[in-house]
DNA sequence: CTGAAAGCGCTAACAA
DNA sequence: TTGTTAGCGCTTTCAG
């Protein structure tokens, strides 16, 4: 390995010089070149370990992310590396798993490696601690997922408005019996998901237009906790359509969910529209879903842009006063939501496919 | 920051003690003890940046892989993570976007880190350079895409036996005019599986099984180079489809041109399996997918795992001669490619959809 | 078994 | 502008 003081030696000058002209010092450009010359004969290139022990700081910085199979979270992962492409910070990805113990282990590396910060989407609103790396003042950013009360800047989407956006459309679609698969009890998108699936209904409720017979709450009666995954997806759509008045139309709180949930649909023969579904969060296979799914779309890959913009800020050593940016989800009409009286689009035809060769 | 030499004083012992108890070495129980209870109180943990640099060597393994947002991949780094998780060795993941300078900068990121070893699923089997690595003793292991002559040890999968097998399956099932979509030209991967299909044809014509009519040279006929993603899929699949005699079938040699050429079939009214379709490389989201799709299930969590017990045992010091652990695919039939005369399975019933509510 | 001391490669005072 | 020097936190000889 060859050091800052190959290189000095090689170009006659002192290892601060070497130093100076990698980091922006005043050097005389001859000097500067004679130092970059040799740099280049000897194939230099700065230890980036010694320069962390030196600076007590790192340049990579972290991005925690609970699930690495969901596309949402890639996608999310995407606009990080391309903000963080335009610095020399470089981006590594840890995959906590929805795992708080392991997001523990994860956060005590991010100390240990002394990354200049943590962009992070947090596995529970409550278990989650940041402290210790506010206490090491290292900067922290939350995206998609607030953790309570830590004091840190964060990138959310609006959920609330994306469940109300969800509901009304499906209302209006003329789904009366309409059912909410959402996240985990207590993650912040789950519940506010949920919230703004809640207001819409209850408001329909209040002014007439929403008037269900024969179950006692709707508020409550066709809503679910799941876990964000495929099967918990399958296992809350099982139930409700096990209920003695099934709904007629499901919002799903996720990406994953809805997997699950269009699995056991199929299986079930409730084809949508029909059974009117509305997915939050898009897939990238969804063009393959027949009939095609109706979605509100996410912001990820700006999640991810914006999160990591505040956060190089924040190295830079910004002080502003900790900011909140949320962005706007944007309802996708498709098909799966046509109304419930409509029989599916006709499919472009077996008929082709079926042509004798 | 709590250092090695705040618990050496507070415990009463040397720092070198210290280090001792989290390194292993020979202390009394006694003092091992006061040590770890002092270290408990003040929070201690070591900072791994200065044993980096001591030890010249970091804990971090480097997993570089060219798309995050392939759920090959993604798989792929699970299996990593997991085996990597039975040390005390961290996996950070870079995604290179199949681009060569990206991989480039994250080779040398870590170089320049110090990390314990890489894992890399190559850009490019030509352009990859991994011979920096090699000279400063940087245990690399190939997974999915072995570099040209690069002397490290690889994992990867039976890709010819994989061509094979599809192909062969599709000539079972009676389609006649079977085309290749495959990746890019050169990659080890797009290369062996082609090689898999022309085999198979090959033999089929010599043995009279297949006897096209008017193709001049079924062979390159039907087979296209394209990129490996969903774009490159489409593109490939409507060229087949605008020929004078189109295929019949086509084999996909990944999953992501696997959705591209769906959209594309979809979209002209070619239905599978009037028109056979089977993807090297399976979905998540395959159960949504109408017909069912048949597939090359490829070993991608565990080609991630062994890649990473592989590594471990270079990173401990391991000199066994370089190896090559190949992992077998296997077909899995489904309704995609049932042949061309069938008509494709009845719906679970829209029928039930439509009932009136 | 334990402690003293050197040094990994780099940067930031400080002096010149 | 340049060089000298000290030291980031840790591990590892080397003596004892």
């Amino acid at each position: 390995m060859t050091t800052i003081t190959d290189v000095a030696r090689a170009a006659g000058v002192s290892p601060a010089t070497v130093s100076r002209v990698f980091n922006g010092g005043r050097v005389t450009a001859e000097r500067a070149e004679r130092v970059r010359r040799a740099a280049a004969d000897l194939g230099f290139a700065p230890n980036r370990v010694a320069q962390s022990l030196r600076k007590q700081r790192g340049s990579v910085i972290g991005l925690l992310i609970p699930d690495i199979e969901n596309p949402f979270f890639t996608s999310l992962a995407r606009g990080v590396e391309d903000a963080a492409q335009q610095t020399n910070l470089s981006v590594v990805l840890c995959n906590t798993d929805e795992d708080v113990d392991k997001e523990r282990r994860y956060l005590g590396i991010a100390l240990a490696e002394q990354m200049a910060g943590v962009i992070v989407a947090a596995a529970s609103r409550t278990r989650t601690d940041l402290s210790p790396l506010a206490a090491r003042g290292m900067p922290v950013v939350a995206v998609d997922r607030r953790p309570r009360a830590a004091p840190v800047d964060a990138v959310l989407v609006d959920n609330q408005h994306g469940g109300e956006a969800a509901t009304e459309h499906l209302l209006r679609a003329g789904y009366r019996r309409i059912a909410c698969i959402t996240g985990p009890e207590g993650a912040s998108t789950s519940e506010e998901r949920l919230a703004g699936y809640r207001d819409v209904l209850r408001d329909a409720v209040r002014d007439g237009t929403l008037a269900p017979d024969g179950v006692a709450d709707p508020l409550r009666a066709y809503a679910r906790y799941a876990d964000f995954k495929v099967e918990g997806g399958r296992a809350a759509m099982a139930d409700l359509l096990a209920m003695d008045e099934p709904p007629d139309a499901v919002f799903v709180a996720n990406n994953l969910m809805t997997v699950g949930a269009l699995e056991v649909l199929s299986e079930a023969g409730r084809t949508p529209p029909g059974f009117g579904i509305l997915s939050f969060g898009g897939v990238p296979w969804a063009p393959l879903v027949r009939p095609s799914l109706t979605t509100v779309e996410l912001p990820s890959y700006d999640l991810g842009f914006t999160a990591a913009g505040l956060l190089q800020e924040r190295i830079a050593g910004s002080a502003k006063p900790l900011q909140t940016v949320v962005l706007r989800t944007e309802l996708r009409v498709r098909d799966s939501t046509a109304g419930p009286q409509r029989l599916p689009p006709t499919p472009a035809g077996p008929a082709a496919g079926a042509t004798p060769v």
